[in-house]
DNA sequence: TTCGTTGGTGTACAGATGTACAGGTCTGGT
DNA sequence: ACCAGACCTGTACATCTGTACACCAACGAA
């Protein structure tokens, strides 16, 4: 991770069957930003370098400065690129619900994913989210992003009860990922339960 | 915040009416930690420095790292401080609520105190907070943070609401900070009142 | 008084970092 | 075929960072 010699962009100029020099790569913004996303997990915010970046993307240092000006700006785009990813797995999640399910099952089950098999994309989301609170230009972003999760919700109930249960969806996110031990699933489908009777 | 003169403790070896070298002061352990709370604040974890804290502590540069050999004790120190000072604030608030009062009003009123007046240091918290997940030593003070609050309010309830109610305090606070808004009061208290409510 | 010990400071240094930029390579139009 | 411009890369540099450490001041014991 500290030299950049593993990417298959190596040191020569040209004759590598590598990417070679004024060939276009449109997807290569997009991938500098998910591999921003994928150091940020290792990591954490506050040792994001451009070239941990372009080492985990396979791409020259001088390629991350090309695509991204300034430091902040690759946050910015990873912090978008990670809530629109996120956005986008919560509406298929929503679109295979079952429309006469329970409810606060399907959130436990959803809370247990988040703090199980999709950690670390969690924990990536809450790292980001935080660092948006010195940088106003990223706080719409993260304000959509929570939007977004009331108002999925909302559409199963309604406008309040969609936001104290996207709110109580975040509250159990923020505090399992600290713990090893994950919650009761009874417990969160309770407390979901308790929000969406009258 | 750059050139560290404003301090008492100038370049001048003696004679100084301020605080010269080999004098005690055991105090100043504490006030590190505490300005490194208060560089946090404004720069965010990411930019937090041996020299920033110096400078925002009025001491110069060898005492940070004197007190706290590397950056992350430092870090450590800080957590546990706002820790512990939030649990005592906490506990005084517990301790002046009425105790036949309405439990989900006074809940509503914590949660805009620490978006409105204290949010600075809600803010802080949460940075914290987060940059414990990439510090395995830290997690611990991060998990008896929340448990604390669980226990707290599970005094007024029983283990499991106490927990819920602390969970959705948390998503509360942590939704509120990034936007400029702050959420209606009465929904907030409605929330919490579903949960109270069999 | 004398002197060892503890507490505190200023400075130096090696390493890492953000960013600019000159130059190279390819593409698409004419 | 030619060229203007877009795309991309490697490198250089000023700056900032954490940390070590030699030095000094005060205190307490003898």
């Amino acid at each position: 991770m500290t030299t950049p010699d593993a990417t298959p962009a190596g040191p020569t100029p040209r004759s590598n069957g590598a990417r070679a020099a004024g060939q276009r790569d449109p997807d290569r913004r997009q991938r500098i930003a998910r591999a921003a996303i994928e150091v940020v997990a290792e990591v954490g915010v506050e040792k994001l370098t451009h070239r941990k970046v372009a080492a985990a993307a396979g791409v020259p240092l001088g390629s991350t400065t090309y695509y991204f000006k300034t430091l902040d700006d690759l946050l910015a785009s990873a912090l978008r690129q990670a809530a629109d990813d996120d956005v986008e797995h919560l509406r298929s999640w929503a679109a295979g619900l079952d429309a006469g399910g329970d409810l606060a099952e399907a959130l436990a089950e959803l809370v247990l994913h988040y703090l199980g098999p999709a950690r670390a994309k969690t924990i990536v989301e809450h790292q980001l989210y935080i660092a948006a609170l010195h940088r106003p230009a990223l706080q719409h972003v993260s304000q959509e992003w929570d939007t977004a999760l009331a108002e999925l919700f909302a559409g199963y109930t309604d406008a309040a009860t969609g936001r104290a249960l996207s709110v109580l969806f975040c509250g159990w996110q923020l505090q399992g990922i600290v713990r090893e031990q994950l919650p009761e699933r009874a417990d969160v489908e309770a407390s979901f339960r308790r929000l969406l009777d009258r």
